[in-house]
DNA sequence: TGACTTTGATGACGATCGTCATATATAATT
DNA sequence: AATTATATATGACGATCGTCATCAAAGTCA
């Protein structure tokens, strides 16, 4: 049955939240389009009324997430607020809201160019934020600095979540925490 | 029909280095049994023959895998040395033969526990290897720094990986080369 | 040599995947 | 109020997935 244009908009709206915290908790190919529709409680037949593909969805769910991470990161003021965000246990734990590219970084390599152009942007920005909280050194020293500190925040992460002993995970996060979160190292 | 006992191991061998390959490049999800078996000049029904199921076939790819990384690590002699290779270019372009934890650890923390204990072994004999190449610092210190930088090196790869610019693969790379590569920081 | 064992090939199974045609109900429009 | 447009539900499609039963071929061993 058909809906108010607001109650569709919505509707595509929960689909896309939906997909994004599914995407990054059970990966791209772990959740297919019925569960994306069950969980933003649709039957999985009206789907391509509103998205042309998966493809299409997973890039715009991707986006979303991004857009999510930057939100929460302007929100912090200093590096080693944002350093100890995002390295904390809670962002270990709870990947199905936390950064896409962490969870999704190694998947998205092998997905369509768009998803990688969205991803792409995705990390520019995130990298010239870093850059922003940095307030010693050149600017190219600055920028090189951003970008090894993101770099060390996802790797972290990654590690932290892969691993299976929960006190090695824990010494993962410090010991990276220690090494990004200062400004002089 | 039946092969001789020799024969019949080296298959084995076969199809665990072509799902170590095929794994870190199409991901656990992207790559079934009947390619494995393909890429291993074999048919998809002997699988059974050799595995109890996909899941065995992936703790064993991941750790043949982990122990060429390891086995190649130990050719190196210095920390630069190591954050070179690893964050070279070549590396980057070749994930199939490349570093198991970047192309596959975001995958791993929703796999098997058999994988994630193997995984876990292999980032624990990495860490202990640069340890072994940092000379500063008290010991607590120097695990410290090794963790940050074995973080650094796979968020690094990782995200030279998932971009879509390769300038700024490049860039990406170099800047972790130039933070990660030095044991003075 | 002959009996036994085991490897790999063939083919099929149930399940799940992405996708879409169709039907229906209701909002939007006249 | 009548008509049109469209969002969602139902159900099915071909393809592919992991898995396994079965069989033929050939190595192993008495």
């Amino acid at each position: 049955m058909r809906v108010s244009r607001e109650k569709a908009a919505e509707n595509r709206r929960r689909i896309v939240e939906a997909a994004a915290r599914l995407f990054r908790d059970d990966g791209f190919d772990g959740v297919g389009v019925d569960a994306i529709m069950k969980e933003a409680r649709l039957t999985h037949g009206g789907f391509y009324g509103h998205f042309a593909s998966k493809d299409a969805l997973m890039a715009e769910a991707m986006a979303h997430a991004l857009d999510r991470s930057t939100a929460w990161q302007e929100r912090l003021g200093s590096l080693s607020e944002l350093v100890a965000g995002y390295l904390s246990d809670r962002h270990r734990a709870d990947r199905a809201n936390g950064c896409a590219v962490a969870a999704l970084g190694a998947d998205v390599a092998r997905q369509s160019p768009a998803l990688r152009k969205t991803l792409t942007a995705g990390v520019r920005q995130q990298i010239g934020r870093i850059v922003s909280l940095l307030r010693r050194g050149t600017p190219a020293a600055r920028r090189r600095r951003a970008i090894a500190t993101y770099a060390g925040m996802v790797g972290a992460l990654t590690l932290a979540r892969a691993v299976d002993d929960p006190a090695l995970a824990r010494e993962i996060l410090a010991a990276a925490r220690d090494a990004f979160g200062k400004e002089t190292s």
